[in-house]
DNA sequence: TTGATAATGAAAATCATTTTCATTTGTGAT
DNA sequence: ATCACAAATGAAAATGATTTTCATTATCAA
């Protein structure tokens, strides 16, 4: 489970929180780290699943990856610069709860995101 | 810059609204109609050039192309058999309107899934 | 019909991501 | 230290969506 090599770690935090698999790969050679694209990905998916970085989309499909903090959080993605705000879900949540509840579901988790154009853009 | 081949559109409405364009082409190869995967491209993205359509991405980082104006549901998929319900979201399209607007977005879209386990597993 | 322009699609190119697999490294036991 | 075995690594090949190239075909006005 703990794949984690903390140069890739590292390098995220220092690419200021987010960045792509192949942007971290090629940060980490500028730097002269002696490491292989596979393990990039395998080191960020390991971080993913770890729930220690989070996935999310650039409009030309490329995954980028961000750092996050524990606490469950919902995205507002802009389209134009890919800037990401971090925002409150709380009406997620019980429309999520209750919705599950209506349908017999039971262990129910949620994703959410919204997209759109940031002031900037 | 009409390039519309109507009949992918004709494709994607009957597709219940959305699907990827690998679906739209094997959909239409399925009906018997003779088309290139080029133009399957070509014609869904001069669809979203002239605002027909929404392009969004999966999970998986493939591209989906959703007709524009079309009343949008949400799922909520049971991790077991896999089995969709679709559902209303009221509460998070406001949620989405209410957030974006504070923080100075516009032109905004959103996805939202609930999964769990359905009563039979 | 002629000529220009737009639409088409097969095949090749691109690019991120995943898989394969042989090799290296780490670890724990003896 | 040595042996054995599991985990980690990375080069290269495979995959799969998307884009580009380019030669062909349909359209349409003059």
């Amino acid at each position: 489970m703990s794949r984690s090599n903390p140069r890739v770690l590292s390098v995220l935090e220092r690419a200021g929180g987010f960045a792509s698999a192949q942007e971290v790969y090629r940060l980490m050679q500028r730097e002269g780290e002696s490491i292989g694209l596979t393990t990039v990905y395998r080191t960020l998916q390991s971080l993913v699943n770890d729930k220690i970085v989070d996935i999310l989309r650039r409009d030309d499909g490329e995954a980028i990856y961000r750092l996050c903090g524990d606490a469950h959080h919902h995205h507002l993605v802009c389209k134009g610069c890919g800037d990401t705000v971090e925002i409150e879900g709380g009406a997620v949540e019980k429309w999520a709860q209750v919705m599950a509840e209506e349908h017999g579901f039971r262990d129910v988790g949620h994703t959410a995101e919204i997209f759109g154009l940031c002031p900037k853009c």
